[in-house]
DNA sequence: TTTGACAGCGAAAACGTTTTCGAAATGATT
DNA sequence: AATCATTTCGAAAACGTTTTCGCTGTCAAA
């Protein structure tokens, strides 16, 4: 089946290509006769312009490229799925790349630039010590939005949640439980995300008149149940005396319950516990995960509408002003607290 | 910036376009030294091919499309993690777009097909009816890859797992430990998956001498915990006496579960539960979940795989002999059974 | 010396659009 | 009747590749 072009509308309506090609895109000098004529054989023959030739000639693809950590996460899932609602009521579509370490990064901004997407969504990864990679998306005229795990120094507009508050929310909720000997299993020292959830547990324990103790603090870098498991499991053969718990994410929570779990230790009464996500399954654990809800799908809107904004800027070639927008969480309280 | 074409290359060398072209894309007549020259100085001047031009020329995008049910559903997320990385190796993109209606596949199937991706993954809606959508895809010349939810009369290969064979084994096993008076909770009519679950389901009590009870099969169409639990709920009202519950998906048996655990009947004593797909997180649930551990990432792969196939068969015009992979599940045995 | 083979290169067409610019036709104004 | 403005259209260039085909020149064989 041949493709059809504008030259076989033209052919068959006995005009010139350009005049088909004017009346598509509403150019004001086609009288409104043949406009409609055009329109309507186009209509009937099924006839769509060629993207690749249409991106050729206009340089711009109506695609965004979005560079994620993680797939099987159910925050960055909905996160992904924000994106791709949005982004299909604007007739955009979007290409999805995985990537958590710095090479790779770097390797596919340099894809997504060779296949000139319009924009490139991202979030560092744990290992993105500098963000001269970054610098290359802006020189070359696409937009950069950078989300979750952001460089505060690179320029692009960002989306966030306020970590450090969020943390806060967690921690003085354990507090007003009743715990005050409270450990802190942390993401890497790298990301921002972990250093501000680090910070508001800190400050936390300071405002309500406890001593911050490093000792009471575990890296768990992958953020995976494992890391939880054995990070809980070295914290108690040092301090017994722990009853509180917040956790960077969910699975290192999980984690830490199934280590205090096999330990037999009640929670919430001896140990309270509180996770980082909100992932679908954690109100079905056992004891369901107290737990800050991440708005995944809100967060990728937003991604998806500020991206539009600076395009128009961009386009306009005015200045654009990068904004940082904060996603508001809040604390889900359960069983585990 | 601007960026760079074969004509500066060609100029900066005083050399012709097409030799340029040539060497960059290993055509014979280059002899090594002029080959040689033209690689150097591309790399020296950091020089890609546009892809709209290229793409332009030989019709093809080196991208692909997937069209997917749910994003945040683990399953589904590592088979796109499995497709994208293979898509990785293979210098293609990947486009995701989620459908789970009728409308929106077509609409989408459209949109991909006029961005002449090399090829499409699709798993069909729950109220897919008829199949002419598909048809457009062959015959505009891109592979189509059928995945999960498949059609058996639409020509194109088919990546799936055994489902039959899967309920088969889950339900024998909960007669092996014992239970007799098995419930289903079944997907929709439509879908292929869910009628072989339940011919599954049916051919094993049958084959091991208990009478298939029509009254012991509660439909849930969409596959959430919430339809679990009130099936669950329905499904007690009338029989008490069940021991066994084969669910359709995970999330429909922790729903049931829930109403269980409510109602305090022991699990796995009382009742025992099996579920479908192996969630990351239902590990950890209480009392965790048996389950059919569908391989979701190995999936992924063999799609691509098997695209990559297909379409070098469609550009040597060859016929495409359509194949029908089975991926294999396999039984994980945890506390709920 | 003629012929042929062959290696190495380039001109030009093609892919299908968009957009600039000018031409033609019509109607209105002096 | 001459000029001018306006409406409507089309020719042609441009976007950056790939690929066909033919053109040179060289060298070996006859």
């Amino acid at each position: 089946m041949k493709t059809k072009t504008l030259k076989d509308v033209a052919e068959a309506l006995n005009i010139s290509i350009t005049t088909v090609s004017k009346a598509l895109n509403n150019y004001p000098d086609i009288s409104a006769a043949t406009r409609k004529k055009v329109l309507d054989y186009a209509q009937s023959i099924d006839f769509t312009p060629n993207t690749f030739a249409t991106s050729l000639r206009k340089q711009e693809s109506k695609i965004v490229g979005i560079i994620i950590p993680k797939l099987a996460h159910y925050f960055f899932s909905m996160l992904l799925q924000g994106i791709i609602e949005k982004a299909e009521e604007h007739n955009y579509l979007v290409i999805v790349l995985k990537s958590n370490s710095y090479e790779l990064e770097k390797i596919h901004i340099r894809r997504l630039l060779k296949q000139k997407v319009d924009g490139v969504f991202l979030s560092l990864a744990q290992d993105s010590h500098d963000v001269s990679h970054l610098e290359e998306i802006w020189k070359s005229g696409t937009v950069l939005i950078q989300y979750d795990r952001v460089s505060k120094i690179a320029k692009s507009s960002k989306i966030v949640i306020n970590d450090r508050g969020a943390a806060s929310q967690a921690v003085q909720h354990l507090i007003d439980s009743g715990k005050k000997k409270i450990a802190h299993l942390r993401g890497g020292l790298l990301p921002q995300v972990a250093i501000d959830r680090f910070i508001g547990y800190r400050k936390t324990l300071e405002k309500n008149g406890i001593e911050y103790q490093s000792d009471y603090v575990e890296i768990c870098e992958k953020g995976n149940e494992n890391q939880g498991y054995e990070a809980a499991k070295k914290l108690w053969s040092r301090h017994p005396e722990i009853n509180g718990i917040f956790a960077h994410t969910d699975m290192t929570a999980l984690g830490a319950i199934k280590f205090l779990k096999e330990q037999k230790i009640r929670i919430p009464d001896q140990v309270g516990v509180v996770g980082f996500s909100n992932w679908n399954l954690t109100a079905l654990t056992s004891p369901s995960l107290t737990t800050i809800n991440q708005p995944g799908k809100k967060m990728g809107k937003a991604i998806f509408t500020q991206f539009l904004k600076d395009l128009k800027a961009l386009k306009a070639k005015e200045n654009i002003d990068y904004s940082t927008t904060v996603i508001k969480t809040s604390l889900i309280k359960r069983e585990s607290s």
